[in-house]
RNA sequence: GGGCCUGUAGCUCAGUGGGUAGAGCGCCGCGUUUACACCGCGGGUGUCGUCGGUUCGAGCCCGGCCAGGCCCACCA
């Protein structure tokens, strides 16, 4: 860490060793800034370009083999919040491992312009001085928007920095910048010009309060409770009588026909005439088209085609009028009926009370649930409404997007969401991609006086234009702009430099894996498959891409503001640590599925730093050593080459876990070696040697070293704070972030298990939690030494480990005359106690009794399968052995506790 | 309307070549054992939603049902 010395001599003598000036308690706000400071100075996240040399001295092994992420570009008004920091956190952990792997690896930052979310952050302030966007104009809106995006915007950035995100900083990006914009317009004409974008009059989905089209995805649907009531067409109590059916009754002042069944019998007479509509007067006719369902409502639908995607396509297979009939606000307009000027919600009470009082409203009304589409910006209900728009012709497109996974060569994972991916690209309606809105990308394309429409490319001007590009006369620009997540589809390439052909862009794309929530899986990654597939050649954006899940509160509930459950992980932060919030979201991070989060893990996350903290400091202060190769073999003890062998195995399992994206399990696994394996188990073992000195202390505190340096950098890649602060300090080195990786060494990949050695500490530790368990029985405390004798180790393989047991178990020498109080049996051990007092022979049946009926269950389950014959005809022969050992431990368990409790005094 | 997912210890969740049910937190008892009380030692904790099927054997495979959740959707 910064303020201390790298005062640790690893190899001085014990005797003469400098205490480690680390302070006992972990604090993360001294750590974690200057370190990340640090970090960017030197240079560590900005790529190599191949030169096979990290910028660091720290040892990186880079062999040039490129490794790129690009981030999801977050919006620029936003800050980070508890997805993001999952996010970035899963990001972080791949690209950290990747550089210690010695890979050429660019983590792109940057941020999206996010049309409608900026433009209604600016509009509110105007709103303070009580204007609005069109009391300031157009450009200088805009230019208001930037000045607001430069002061305010992206404070975001500030908070990836106190997360550790190793990006490269020096290849920023945002969606409006100068060369992102060129990859619009150049994308923009090439798809023009192959006729994949065109500009027609369709029902979109419009926003009345945004005052902008929506794509589908844009729309979130609803079940709300509407009425559907029937309405009397033609006349009341004519033959031309006909009975509709709607929930949204305003929408009768733009009827243009009337469409039944062709087989429906009710209504054949009527089919080819016209009848009059109320309240307007016209004359519409009844039409025969097959998408009617005879059996819902009264089987004939009002057509409106100007105001319904299906009442549209009716209209256009029947030839019927389009009739607009609201404004972009909402409100009624142009039906020359009492109604204009009427919002929507109140002209549906109006028309509805109006046709009551001519008694043309039916019989049946009824509270009718259905799906109404939302504005998923500002939850205003939207309305299909007929217009003029530009669309994404996506049929070749998606299919592409579709093939590229179908084919193989671009993973999902988990595999289980390429489901919902099929689903989607496979039925992908034409994307509307114009908006109404004044922030953002405006569309390339130019009108002329007599009608002429040209798309400009980034370097084209119009024919005629002035040398400052001044348009000629009578030409005007679309006034529209494209959808935010137009130029998001872009991101993987046109911040690499595209259209140029850059040596980022040779370099870097395609990138290796795009990490995400799955909630944007539509609306961005399968973007960016069309447009990456389109325009690079049919070379897909990445390799791979990573969803995870969204981040709940405590009990798996969804975060809001109203609930008040929103977990602020900046605060988490300055609480327990960016590591701490950081090993919290990777331990919760189950392959796709979403995770609950409360402080007590993140409580729990933060000791675990600070265990390991204090672990590494045992070693300092113990003289853990890095130099040199590792003691020989034959000069390890048992247990260290139990520790050694474990922590090959636990290497080789973590390197595994983070290769599949198993995050929760990785760390779940690493969590526990270092807890329960490293600190409950070898720290202890460790005690005695290293109080023993020379050999065994000199072979010790290199096995010590050695499993720290290797955790830590196992750890790196999740909580890269503490334990770069620990590593440094351990190995006196500059820096874990270009350290290299553990299995990517010889030295660490593939060290086989030692099995004796397993099982001979594995049997330790068991006898010593069988004494334990005897003391606390009998209402011993944990630290009081008691005199014993222990005999029958040999029997056991345990016989050169009487000094760990009895060390571990508290246990002193039998003295002159010892006299045992208490006896205690394990297998062929027996331990027998100097109580002071008397034994608590109550506590010692109990548990013996306990014992017992487990062991007799034990034997009863294996007797019952040993005696089925079928079991034996048909098992595996393995299972078979295995059941017989577990009768035969058994067995002998039943035989040993029954004489235990024989020999139990009567109390 | 279509599709998908989940239901395992008080809570949140792991647990796919079917072969004695796990973790964290919480809980109970004891405790200054010179790395750590953000700790140590010991301990209990389950008709694996439900009914049935396949199998020598099912939390895991198959089917029905019940209960939650999600995505998609142009039936007025």
């Amino acid at each position: 860490m910064a303020t201390t010395p790298s005062g640790t001599s690893p190899s001085a003598p014990a005797d003469e060793r400098t205490a480690t000036t680390l302070p006992s308690v972990y604090v993360p706000a001294d750590v974690e800034g200057p370190l990340y400071r640090r970090w960017v100075e030197r240079g560590y996240f900005t790529p190599d370009q191949g030169d096979g040399d990290n910028d660091g001295a720290g040892g990186g092994t880079a062999t040039g083999e490129p490794f790129s992420i690009v981030i999801p570009p977050p919006n620029v008004t936003g800050s980070l919040h508890i997805g993001h920091a999952l996010d970035h956190t899963i990001q972080d952990t791949i690209v950290r491992r990747r550089r210690m792997q010695g890979y050429d690896t660019l983590w792109l930052p940057g941020m999206d312009h996010a049309g409608i979310a900026t433009q209604n952050v600016v509009e509110r302030e105007l709103r303070k001085d009580g204007r609005t966007r069109h009391d300031v104009g157009r450009e200088a809106f805009v230019q208001q928007v930037w000045e607001w995006k430069e002061a305010s915007g992206g404070q975001i950035l500030g908070q990836m920095r106190r997360l550790g995100d190793s990006v490269d900083w020096s290849r920023e990006r945002f969606t409006m910048d100068e060369g992102l914009s060129r990859a619009v317009q150049t994308i923009f004409k090439r798809l023009f010009d192959d006729e994949l974008i065109y500009r027609a009059e369709r029902i979109i989905n419009w926003c009345p309060r945004c005052h902008t089209a929506l794509s589908d995805i844009e729309v979130e649907h609803q079940d709300d409770d509407g009425e559907l009531v029937e309405l009397i067409y033609g006349e009341p109590d004519g033959p031309s009588r006909i009975v509709v059916a709607t929930t949204r009754v305003e929408t009768m002042l733009g009827d243009t026909g009337i469409a039944v069944h062709p087989d429906d019998p009710r209504y054949a007479h009527l089919i080819g005439t016209e009848v009059e509509l109320p309240l307007v007067g016209r004359r519409i006719p009844v039409v025969a088209d097959t998408h009617v369902d005879p059996e819902f409502g009264t089987g004939a639908v009002k057509v409106t085609p100007a105001h319904d995607p299906n009442d549209f396509e009716i209209g256009q297979r029947h030839g019927l009028a389009s009739i607009n009939v609201m404004t972009p606000e909402g409100t009624i307009t142009g039906t020359g009926t009492a109604f204009d000027g009427l919002d929507r919600f109140a002209a549906r009470e109006a028309v509805l009370a109006a046709l009551r009082e001519q008694g043309r409203t039916g019989a049946e009304k009824r509270p009718y649930s259905h799906a109404v589409g939302h504005c998923s910006r500002c939850d205003t209900v939207v309305e299909p409404r007929l217009s003029l728009q530009w669309f994404v012709a996506t049929r070749t497109l998606a299919e592409a997007a579709g093939d590229a996974v179908r084919d193989g060569r671009v993973r999902i994972h988990p595999t289980e969401m390429e489901g919902r991916w099929f689903a989607w690209v496979d039925n992908m309606h034409d994307w509307c991609i114009s908006r109404q809105l004044w922030w953002g990308h405006r569309i390339p394309v130019w009108y002329g006086p007599d009608g002429e429409v040209v798309c400009l490319g980034p370097d084209d001007t119009l024919p005629g234009a002035g040398p400052d590009g001044t348009p000629p006369a009578g030409w005007t620009q679309d006034s529209d702009v494209l959808d935010t997540w137009f130029s998001s589809g872009l991101w993987p390439f046109s911040t690499l430099g595209w259209p140029d052909s850059t040596a980022d862009l040779e370099r870097y794309y395609p990138t290796s894996v795009l990490v995400t929530g799955y909630d944007i899986l539509f609306f961005w990654v399968a973007r960016m498959m069309m447009f990456g597939l389109y325009a690079m050649d049919g070379v897909p954006p990445f390799d791979v891409v990573v969803l995870h899940g969204l981040v709940r509160d405590r009990h798996g509930k969804k975060m809001s503001k109203s609930r008040g459950n929103v977990v602020d992980p900046l605060e988490w932060m300055d609480r327990f640590g960016a590591d701490a919030l950081r090993f919290t979201l990777a331990r919760g991070a189950n392959p796709g599925a979403d995770q609950a989060i409360s402080e007590e893990w993140a409580a729990g996350s933060r000791n675990f730093c600070t265990k390991l903290w204090n672990a590494t400091r045992f070693g300092l202060l113990n003289g853990a050593s890095v130099n040199g190769p590792l003691p020989p073999v034959d000069r390890q003890s048992v247990v260290d080459r139990w520790i050694l062998s474990r922590l090959a195995t636990v290497t080789a399992q973590a390197d595994a876990g983070y290769e599949d994206f198993q995050f929760a399990k990785t760390t779940d696994l690493l969590y526990h070696f270092v807890w329960d394996e490293v600190c409950d188990g070898y720290l202890e073992l460790s005690k005695l040697p290293l109080a023993t000195g020379g050999e065994p202390a000199a072979v010790t505190r290199r096995v010590l070293g050695e499993v720290f340096d290797v955790v830590l950098r196992l750890l790196h890649p999740v909580i890269p704070f503490v334990t770069d602060a620990l590593w440094t300090e351990l190995t006196g080195q500059e820096s874990l972030v270009v350290a290299a990786w553990p299995e990517a060494e010889p030295k660490y990949a593939g060290r086989p298990v030692d099995a004796p050695a397993e099982d001979e500490v594995g049997a330790l530790q068991r006898l010593v939690t069988e004494v334990r368990r005897f003391r606390a029985d009998q209402g011993l405390k944990p630290g009081q030494r008691v005199a014993g004798r222990i005999t029958g180790l040999d029997a056991t393989g345990l016989a050169a480990h009487e000094d760990e047991v009895r060390a571990l178990a508290r246990l002193s020498a039998p003295p002159a005359g010892f006299t045992a109080s208490a006896t205690l049996t394990s297998g062929t051990v027996t331990v027998e106690l100097d109580l002071s007092g008397a034994i608590d022979l109550g506590a010692e049946r109990r548990r013996l009794d306990k014992d017992l009926a487990a062991a007799i269950r034990e034997r009863t389950q294996a007797q019952a399968k040993l005696g089925n014959p079928q079991f034996l005809a048909k098992a595996p022969a393995d299972v078979v052995d295995k059941i017989r050992d577990r009768l035969a431990v058994a067995e002998s368990e039943v035989q040993r506790l029954r004489a235990a409790l024989e020999s139990l005094p009567v109390g």
